[in-house]
DNA sequence: CATCATACCTGTTCGC
DNA sequence: TGCGAACAGGTATGAT
């Protein structure tokens, strides 16, 4: 699914377009993706967009009246602005000028609709940690939220629990980059490992958000394109392939339940 | 509480 | 070629 970069992107071409218009209509396709039900949804007939906000991977809406949508893409998720109909189109947005698609072959999205201030409760914002591109996430910030933490660094990369935003790819790249072995554990590694980590992670994230993410099979932002970060991947989707620094056979093995690409000689 | 397996879905790729 | 298994950008849930 889309990670950081993507759900960024897709939330400043959603931004550039919707801002300020009202939803004429709603259609749900898929029921199962509508919390609590895609009949609370017809609340948001007539109502305006006013902002769009992301933490990590969530979108959220707001509309006037105090109306919150939330969105999480899960693995397979599209917003597309279009008014076309897509194979595996999930909802249907009918905005004043545009439209807003919701694709998802896997059907794993979430569309949350929630009045006031508790969407953050009812969709989980509440337990991430600080998005990984704020301004508060920190060297010092990232350095205490593994403090204490057991386990492998890959798992709590992905867990959204000390970093919001990260997913696969990008866990794996910025472990390259950083020169960390993804299965090991948190408690081993030095406080320049964890500083050389977060740079890694800030670079690489903001230069991805920068080439409007990494299309790898279903991503493609508001606009229908594909993100233009591929080429510039070091070790995600290239198992079995020679290592781009040192020419060595990268890895691919299975950790946290995750294929985990890895140089062995590049990674300590 | 941490950890693990499993579930949610559909499509593609891999291995025999 | 054919067929089933494994895998795919993610997370929630229940069992242990």
């Amino acid at each position: 699914m889309p990670e950081l970069p993507e759900v960024e992107t897709i939330a400043r071409d959603l931004r550039e377009v919707l801002i300020g218009q009202k939803l004429l209509r709603f259609e749900a396709a898929y029921s199962a993706a509508f919390k609590p039900n895609s009949g609370v949804f017809s609340a948001l007939k007539g109502k305006k967009l006013q902002k769009i906000e992301r933490h990590g991977k969530f979108l959220n809406f707001f509309f006037t009246d105090d109306l919150v949508m939330t969105i999480h893409l899960r693995m397979t998720g599209q917003l597309l602005l279009t008014k076309e109909k897509q194979l595996y189109e999930r909802a249907r947005f009918v905005f004043e000028k545009n439209t807003l698609i919701f694709a998802d072959l896997r059907k794993f999205g979430r569309i949350w609709l929630c009045v006031g201030g508790d969407y953050r409760e009812k969709t989980g914002i509440c337990s991430l940690a600080t998005d990984a591109i704020d301004p508060a996430f920190t060297s010092a910030s990232f350095l205490g939220a593994l403090m204490g933490k057991k386990g492998t660094i890959k798992k709590h990369l992905l867990s959204q629990q000390v970093v919001a935003g990260v997913g696969n790819i990008y866990a794996d790249e910025a472990l390259f980059s950083a020169g960390v072995r993804p299965d090991r554990q948190v408690a081993s590694l030095s406080d320049e490992e964890i500083a050389r980590l977060y740079t890694a992670l800030r670079t690489i994230l903001l230069a991805a958000v920068e080439r409007r993410g990494t299309s790898f099979s279903d991503y493609l932002d508001g606009r229908g394109h594909q993100g233009g970060y591929l080429p510039y991947l070091q070790v995600y989707g290239r198992g079995g392939e020679k290592c781009l620094v040192c020419g060595g056979i990268l890895q691919k093995i299975r950790l946290e339940g995750r294929g985990t690409v890895l140089c062995e000689r590049c990674q300590k």
